[in-house]
DNA sequence: GTAATAAGTTAGAGTATTCTAACAAATTTG
DNA sequence: CAAATTTGTTAGAATACTCTAACTTATTAC
């Protein structure tokens, strides 16, 4: 069984893989906030384990087993803050601290239980989806509001950030999961977005905040 | 910030504490499943950090720092098993080990919120009082079942062994807090108790049993 | 395509937690 | 009270995770 900093490193691995499925170390120690060779002896001792394919200067790479298991913390991690803003009152800005803890808890029925009492949720708060039980993830196909074009009608549904401070500036705006944003224009000399939704008759969106939303595009 | 380990520490020393408030070096070892060296070098390192006070071949205090410490683990713990007791449906013979790991998230809020969703419960789903926020625990003087007399009847309060197959015992018997019991006769032979309630018109309660069933006196 | 820079590795060490083996002090028992 | 037993201590070592310093390999930039 993996202690919490095993899962710790697999989350990471899991989270900043490339469409190849790869990661740099430099990457991983990095996103995990230690130093290179921490994170050089981790690798080692996770392919001992059988959850990284590592070879000396390569990109390292999940076994499947490792992708298995990082999706089910994650699994975790996303039904804990749903359980937390639906059943328990939080807001989407103050679960992710506290779900960093309650994902490495070992308890099946626990999380089983938050399950069934949210209905089976595939998405968590911030629109990402949950792994199944298996570890299998749903893909969506989004797209950031950023490449979205003047006129266009679209639906906010998940944030590719959820960091404490983005989600706070949403609210600060009330943009929520579900908001149905208009595309008014777009600022060729920063490539902010102006758009207007429902008290909001216009609102600008910075480069940086609206390649963070992800949208679905109604018309 | 105590580690859990240390947290480990403090709880077991709150708990197997004598009316004196020591602790032998050797009931700690056993209490936490370590060895005698190990529950000696973690003690000193208690010390060092102002949470036990400890000499040579003496018996092991709390500080008050550590009792207060400790108190507020259980009250994690405690809030913990009334939470999944009460909000998520689980028997109070399946909550213990779950509240074993979620009394170690450090998350205010987390627990706060708990304590306002089930009214600010003074007892956890055994019986046990759960420490206030400042780790003040309120006493309460119930007296073992098996130190009552026949012909009193008596109230189940709370228990002073929660394990699962404690837990399961009582489920069987449909025993629960709050049941009212005739106490019928005392074998003098192996001390059980015969007592009557509900729909049990005559049950046999061993001595081990009946002195870790805590009651209130009723008549 | 070499020089500079970035990325990755090794060596050596520190803290936290645990163990076994060997010994010492305290307590119990006849 | 001396012997036997229990309890507590020290020494030395192992594992997990972390670091800094020094070095090597790979990549980038002229």
């Amino acid at each position: 069984m993996a202690s919490s900093t095993e899962e710790n490193y697999l989350k990471a691995l899991f989270n900043l893989s490339n469409s190849l499925g790869e990661v740099n170390l430099s990457e991983l120690a990095h996103g995990l906030q230690v130093s290179l060779p921490t994170a050089n002896s981790m690798v080692k001792s996770l392919q001992k384990s059988g959850w990284v394919n590592y070879e000396k200067y390569k990109p390292l790479i999940l076994t499947a087993a490792g992708q298995k298991e990082a999706a089910l913390i994650i699994r975790k991690h996303r039904l804990t803050e749903m359980f937390l803003v639906k059943k328990m009152g939080f807001g989407w800005e103050e679960v992710h601290e506290i779900a960093e803890q309650v994902e490495h808890i070992h308890a099946p029925k626990f999380f089983q239980r938050m399950d069934e009492m949210l209905g089976f949720p595939t998405i968590d708060p911030h629109g990402s989806p949950i792994p199944d039980n298996q570890g299998r993830i749903q893909e969506f196909s989004y797209v950031p509001l950023s490449s979205c074009k003047p006129g266009q009608t679209v639906q906010l549904t998940a944030l590719t950030n959820s960091s404490t401070e983005f989600l706070e500036f949403l609210n600060s705006r009330k943009l929520a999961l579900g908001t149905q944003l208009n595309v008014l224009s777009r600022e060729a000399y920063d490539l902010s977005l102006v758009v207007s939704y429902e008290n909001h008759p216009q609102e600008t969106l910075s480069e940086k905040v609206s390649e963070r939303l992800l949208v679905r595009v109604l018309e």
